[in-house]
DNA sequence: CCTACCGATCGGTAGG
DNA sequence: CCTACCGATCGGTAGG
């Protein structure tokens, strides 16, 4: 079966997440990636000039497609509660399905293998990503659903998502939904 | 000065922690750790068999520092919520202390370098640790201070307080008093 | 703990 | 995209 190029370079973003989220950048060699996608050791340069320029690859796809998520979830209109309930499932179905986790968990954990001009581009979008958290929290706080709604709420409700990554298992115990419904429960006063 | 061997091998732990949590275990070179602690290139092996055991070090002795803390804060008696609240701040103060924060970052990014021998250990003491907060939490349950002292509850706050370590910056907004208030505050029901 | 060194591996390239 | 290869670096060791 002939691949187009495209597509091969689609899969080798892909077969380097893994084995960046798996190894770590720095321990995943070109010539793990190269085998991943069968391929001879030297051919994934002719896709990409450098390694360096593969952890990039994956780490700003990484935040384009959870910024994509959770933003169109924002998007979707409610009250403060619904949305802020739609953007915890977005955020964690990206992190916990089977295709976004190796790019969460290479962008959560080698990003700072990143040259400046690299990082700076990531920093960018990560801005835009914590805006529409912020903005979320203001309009919970307006709304009488939270107490405080500043930096450091931001911050700590991050912290409890993005360690999922380290314990959630799909056929643990529970599904994602429950998940996002029980960080909820915990932030937010009961309705009604 | 003449350093006895005891403080030489410390010293290589204490600054491969520092190398590991800000390079990365891979990425870290013995020539790195030689020159923190100015050796010559061979010369960490005469402390250590392998690169490998270094990690091992590290990883073991932060576990049984943050343990030992939060363990004392545990013991120290108190209501369920006195008793939360200072473990809590133990855990951040030992997360976030000029020497501490090494070997947590450490423990918490590089632990999957391990070999299977070295990761069960680490996993025995992790669950030694992940008792002590089970307790707490169950405790809290028994005062009616929280309504759910499940395991993903633990994981959940784990990971707001694992999470600091990456954006906590002394001199920053707030003192790590004032985050653990912050945390107590969010998941506990107001006093009174 | 230093000196001197080795074998293996790695990122990357030239030429096709 | 493959073949064949290079220079640099790395973990580790022998001998003192």
């Amino acid at each position: 079966m002939i691949k187009d190029e495209p597509n091969r370079r689609a899969e080798i973003v892909r077969a380097a997440s893994r084995l960046f989220a798996e190894k770590g950048y720095a321990a995943t060699t070109i010539r793990d990636i190269a085998r991943a996608v069968d391929m001879q050791s030297g051919s994934p340069f002719y896709h990409f000039k450098t390694k360096h320029d593969m952890l990039k690859a994956v780490v700003l796809e990484g935040m384009t497609i959870i910024t994509r998520a959770v933003g169109a979830a924002a998007a979707q209109g409610g009250t403060a509660r619904e949305v802020f309930d739609a953007m915890l499932l977005a955020h964690l179905e990206q992190l916990l399905a089977e295709d976004g986790r190796h790019f969460a968990a290479t962008l959560l954990h080698e990003s700072h293998h990143l040259d400046p001009a690299a990082l700076a581009e990531l920093i960018e979008q990560k801005d835009a990503y914590e805006a529409l958290w912020q903005k979320a929290l203001r309009d919970l706080k307006r709304s009488g659903v939270i107490e405080d709604d500043s930096r450091v709420t931001r911050l700590l409700l991050m912290g409890a998502l993005n360690w999922t990554v380290q314990w959630y298992r799909p056929n643990g115990g529970r599904t994602v939904k429950q998940i996002a419904r029980q960080i909820s429960g915990m932030l937010l006063k009961p309705v009604g």
